[in-house]
RNA sequence: UGCGGGGUGGAGCAGUGGUAGCUCGUUGGGCUCAUAACCCAAAGGUCGUAAGUUCGAAUCUUACCCCCGCUACCA
């Protein structure tokens, strides 16, 4: 990181807005917050200019649905939230400069400013396309907020942008049957006028900007991303929306529309560092608009295509605006083997963890950087938590820091001893000592965050080697000047640690300075053999971290089995009962017993098995989606109910005469509705 | 379906052509200043599968398998 701090004067560090629906988990934490924390924190350590941005992103239909659910304002839900994400991020010791939200006033304004000066520009293209509306509730319906039949698998309760069923991707107007989510009407198109970025006509100083020009330095993940949408060809896409909670859209004929999350979120970055200039008496610009600023936007994954080529193409047509150097994503954090969920209530909640581990802060911080998943999805168990605090951050941090205390006070009344001459092994632990600060400014330079840790740990590694290897607790029998220079030598290798250590345990690091009683120390101070003066009096020594036993896992880990139970018990609601039809209408269809006769997979298909079917009328073949519950080999024989007079159709080429009943749990599970004794072939169900 | 990322000893990771390495765990030994912590040593891997290129492949090529994302704005 050296070298670049002759290019940049300055740094702008985002991290991903919160979506203020709920609290924030480790998964958050993992992915963003504690890496952009260690990032500024370093850098601020090394005396660079540095803010460090967050904020609430409180717009976008999810939270209208919720508050919808609950019967409550969409503000009431994002002032919960949002009140409980900075409150937890402050406790915990994520160094944000500013924690905005983007229902503050100033935001609107950024939002609509930016919206209107490309709207002036001539950007977006405008474009008139009927949508559902709901007559009864008086508005346009989001893709979310209709269901209705898939056109493709017949599911009944498909969504306007997907079918959960067959997973096919929908557009609303596709569906059979459409309802309004809201109401329960039909819904009616309506023309309505929408703008769009026309991202198709930027491609080509994206590729050279990208593709071209961060080849080397961006994420492979990140930049295989990017090159994957930009040659897959982008499309225009729309920012703005029929919704009445957002922010306004600022030009005429566009009453009851906002602008699109997406694009106000990511200008939140922008509003927040506005705040935090009137509140401190600073510059925002040179932060957003100078060339020797480096803006540096830490995400998880799944936004990788709205920082890497969207805000980017909004930032850059604006005109006056920098780019980001880097956009460090990582990839996801299971819990326990099983995906974080906050609608499952899977996951650790920062808010609880901080009740329920209080003082804790860093252990969590250390696991999570600890397992950070910066190339590949990873998982949390509080097995391993329990592990890397007691074997690691205990053993070998907290275990080196207090014998170096306890000796120190044991034999020299806690003052520090004076160095006198310098055996071999002395030399090598200083020469050690001073390549500590570079090693881990260079891993944190390429945002090897795991890796930069690890090295920081290494260095209570060589000082506990260098304390058994001495022995200065049989040298204080006969060599009390031999053992001051090692105490010596030990206290400034605590010292250079409570330096390297505070980007990562910031909690630690102070605890440390104090038992050291050294005021707060800087980057520049590591890698000296000299941090402590000799004579200088040390506090009492204090465990800097404690072992964390048995029945504290065992407490989180029935909170979780906890959970799963009550996700069990959630789950067996059943769904009310559907209109009602006539017999005629029912004795239309035509249901028989029979025998599968013959079973295989559908190759290249995850769900589908090709079936034959004796039907007692014929023998046909019937296309099912039991594949993930069934083996083909194991059906064969197998008594079923079957549709037989359902209209042919074709799946992946091939004709299916008929329809397998089955029952359907609400994991989706599948089982078969069979006859119960051996019936034959062809007789009908009624 | 397509595209992107990943698949390395029990766990977590490093390693982009030349004898497979690190941390934790395990086993044995040492030490006793230290929160049974520390230090040393050992065991443990046919580097997802199969074929190919090469004198030589974890690393390059091809095919396939598995996990995750793009695809409920949950990082």
């Amino acid at each position: 990181m050296n070298k670049e701090q002759n290019k940049f004067k300055r740094y702008t560090v985002t991290s991903a807005l919160p979506y203020a629906n709920g609290p924030i988990h480790i998964g958050h934490l993992a992915g963003v917050y504690i890496p952009a924390d260690i990032y500024c924190r370093y850098l601020r350590s090394v005396g660079e200019d540095v803010i460090f941005i967050g904020g609430s992103d409180e717009h976008g239909v999810p939270i209208t649905i919720k508050a919808r659910q609950q019967g409550v304002a969409p503000q009431d839900i994002v002032d919960k939230y949002h009140k409980i994400i900075k409150k937890s991020f402050k406790d915990f010791g994520i160094s944000f400069d500013v924690y905005s939200r983007t229902s503050a006033k100033i935001h609107h304004e950024t939002a609509q400013e930016f919206f209107k000066n490309l709207y002036d520009k001539g950007e977006f293209i405008e474009r008139t396309a009927k949508n559902y509306y709901d007559e009864k509730e008086n508005q346009f319906l989001a893709d979310r907020y209709i269901t209705g039949t898939c056109p493709h698998c017949d599911y009944e309760k498909a969504y306007g942008d997907q079918c959960e069923n067959c997973g096919t991707s929908l557009s609303p107007t596709e569906l059979i049957n459409p309802k309004s989510a809201l109401s329960g009407n039909v819904p009616v198109l309506r023309d309505t006028k929408h703008w769009y970025l026309p991202l198709d006509k930027y491609e080509s100083w994206l590729r050279e900007w990208i593709v071209e020009g961060h080849k080397d330095d961006w994420k492979p993940n990140v930049y295989g991303q990017c090159k994957s949408w930009i040659d897959l060809g982008l499309k225009p896409r729309a920012v703005t929306r029929d919704l009445n909670w957002g922010v306004e859209v600022p030009v005429e004929g566009a009453k009851g529309k906002v602008i699109y999350v997406w694009f106000d979120a990511p200008i939140g970055y922008i509003s927040a560092t506005k705040e935090w200039a009137k509140e401190t008496g600073k510059d925002w610009k040179p932060y957003w608009k100078s060339e020797d600023s480096k803006l540096v936007h830490f995400i998880g994954k799944d936004n990788i295509v709205f920082h890497c080529i969207i805000f980017p193409s909004i930032l850059k047509k604006e005109g006056s605006y920098i780019l980001p150097d880097n956009v460090p994503a990582n990839e996801f954090l299971n819990l326990e083997n099983d995906k974080i969920s906050t609608s499952r209530n899977w996951a650790v909640w920062l808010h609880e963890y901080l009740e329920e581990f209080p003082g804790k802060q860093d252990v969590l911080r250390y696991v999570l950087t600890a397992n950070a998943p910066e190339t590949k999805d990873n998982d949390f168990t509080w097995k391993d938590f329990q592990a890397k605090n007691n074997n690691e951050l205990l053993a070998i941090f907290g275990n080196f820091v207090n014998r170096t205390i306890v000796l120190t006070h044991k034999y020299f009344a806690g003052k520090v001893p004076a160095l006198s001459n310098l055996d071999e092994i002395d030399k090598a632990v200083i020469n050690e000592l001073k390549t500590f600060p570079d090693k881990v400014a260079s891993s944190l330079g390429k945002y090897r965050f795991r890796e930069a840790q690890a090295q920081m740990m290494n260095l209570a590694r060589l000082g506990n080697k260098y304390l058994t290897e001495t022995e200065p607790w049989k040298q204080i029998k006969t060599d009390e000047n031999r053992v001051k220079t090692i105490l010596n030598i030990s206290l400034q290798i605590c010292g250079n640690l409570s330096i390297l250590c505070e980007p990562f345990l910031p909690f630690t690091a102070d605890k440390l300075s104090k038992m050291l009683n050294l005021s707060k120390l800087k980057w520049k101070d590591a890698g000296n053999e000299n941090i402590l003066k000799s004579g200088h009096q040390l506090e009492k020594p204090a465990y800097l971290f404690e072992k964390i036993e048995d029945k504290a896992i065992e407490e989180q880990v029935q909170k979780l089995l906890d959970t799963k139970k009550e996700n069990a018990a959630n789950e067996v609601k059943v769904n009310p009962a559907k209109e009602d039809v006539n017999f005629d209408d029912f004795s239309k269809l035509d249901i028989r017993t029979g025998t599968i006769i013959e079973a295989e997979k559908v190759p290249k298909t995850k769900k589908l098995l090709k079936l034959k079917i004796d039907t007692g009328i014929d023998q046909r073949t019937v296309v099912s989606g039991i594949a993930e519950y069934y083996k083909a080999e194991e059906i064969i024989g197998k008594k079923v109910s079957i549709l037989v007079n359902l209209a042919p159709k074709k799946l992946r080429g091939i004709e299916s005469n008929g329809m397998i009943l089955m029952a359907e749990n609400e994991q989706g599970e599948l089982c078969f509705v069979s006859p119960t004794q051996d019936f034959r072939n062809g007789s009908e169900v009624k």
